[in-house]
DNA sequence: GTGTTTATCGTCAGGCAGACGACTATGATC
DNA sequence: GATCATAGTCGTCTGCCTGACGATAAACAC
């Protein structure tokens, strides 16, 4: 009998954010310290309760909006926010991942351009963007010589779990120009592709792939800009949600590696 | 600042299962009878509340394991529960999906091989194998001439993106063989596929495709078995359980139409 | 102008999928 | 037992897509 509205065990549910962006040439995540116990001190990723009266989507877009600045939230699209893509990863329930209490976190993942630095609660040095991989090494040092502690509570899991995710899905669907501003070039789309996977891609078929799927690339006029070299002709997201066939990730045999659960594709 | 111990909404939280199993060469889902208010009578996903001290994936191979009576479960692999896949699908948390309290489910998608008549209680009719069209059509009549009423709650969202998810997911991993006996053919295996996708495929085609994949299929011995005509070959799934390239839905064109969040690939 | 950088177009060979023909091995039917 | 119906399995052929890579174009720094 599923549910009986008298007795239950009460949780708390929070949103935790796995907000991603590509900065000089690098997959980055926004990362905050925490200043009270537990693990105060170490970096986490940003989040919160859920309130009374929101919805998940609502709380982390919430969420979203508090930690990095972004000005607005257009209702209507719930997994837009303000040009950041938003959607939700899974969810974490270990009773023991919180030492003080049974919390359950519904994590999401959002993809958005390279924004200004993060800002949280006005303190300077409480926010950042790092590179990825400084977040999820153990034990190593990180650029500015600070030790790389681990992140807090399951929020190295949380967070590649949501790194895994954005590698793969980009792969099948057009959202690797959540990572870009509105007007971008064939080339900023490929160095979008080449941090998140960490490899590099022939520009020449790169090229032909993009341009050859309908629906993912619109030109805007024909505009041109510079970058270092030849002029590139500027594009905006097409309408395209999922490219078929796929921009396949190269070398990397995808035969026997199970990161499954979290990888559904769609 | 993620957390606060002190004060923080309690919320309810449950797992609600989508359990498929292919019957009759129609991809069915459990659906039980709710006994109790709200919507008392109507067809609803199997679920129940988290305990205390239990994981969400632990409480869902519980849930599993009471509706459905698989006997057992090896705890070492949580997506094993006697011989059926279990992950994550999503957690749906609208404030107004539970109309008595503020309800946070985890929704979990279950692939078994056909299962026996399910048990619930003990209550004959209180749960079965339904067609997950008839589930889902609404205003329509099921089979007996029984008015099919929507689904409680949210749970024709849930059961939508779960079959979507098993849908896509069957396309580039080795989950389709969740649906199958440990030994089953290629012809076995191919109307898993016909009937999760609803279409028709080419047994030739089908068969060089699994049988060309590394890793998918291992054959047993030799043996052989027969269900119609000529013996076939018996398989066991192998130990691969991701397919590159992928098994490609035929003609549905995967552009334009967004089932995003809900189907990432891995 | 020369060199460097990036963008863009083309070519070519190999791999894979869809369409479909052909053959094989059972059980059912006459 | 011959014929038929049903499935399973092996091949062929063609077209599309990808990876490798040559070539040209258009800017900037000397």
């Amino acid at each position: 009998m599923p549910y009986d509205p008298s007795a239950f065990p009460p949780f708390a549910v929070t949103v935790d954010l796995v907000v991603l962006t590509v900065r000089r040439h690098a997959l980055c995540a926004l990362a905050v310290r925490r200043g009270e116990p537990p693990f105060q001190g170490r970096w986490a990723l940003p989040g919160g309760f859920v309130r009374e009266d929101e919805d998940l989507s609502q709380g982390a877009a919430r969420e979203l909006v508090e930690e990095t600045g972004l000005t607005a939230h257009d209702p209507s699209d719930p997994a837009q926010v303000n040009g950041a893509h938003l959607e939700q990863l899974a969810t974490y329930g270990d009773p023991k991942r919180d030492p003080r209490m049974r919390v359950v976190s519904v994590a999401h993942l959002a993809l958005a351009p390279d924004l200004p630095a993060p800002r949280a609660g006005g303190d300077a040095n409480s926010a950042r963007w790092a590179p990825v991989e400084e977040l999820l090494q153990q034990g190593g040092y990180g650029r500015d010589g600070e030790q790389a502690a681990p992140l807090a509570f399951d929020h190295a899991q949380i967070l590649s779990d949501g790194v895994e995710r954005a590698r793969s899905k980009i792969e099948y669907s057009s959202l690797a120009t959540a990572f870009c501003p509105t007007e971008f070039t064939v080339g900023e789309l490929r160095r979008v592709y080449e941090a998140v996977w960490g490899v590099a891609l022939d520009p020449r078929n790169f090229h032909r792939k993009v341009t050859g799927t309908p629906g993912f690339l619109v030109p805007t006029g024909g505009t041109t800009t510079r970058q270092g070299g030849r002029p590139a002709q500027l594009f905006r997201a097409g309408g395209a949600t999922l490219l078929n066939p796929p921009m396949l990730r190269p070398e990397v045999s995808h035969l026997g590696s199970d990161t499954s659960a979290l990888t559904p594709r769609l």
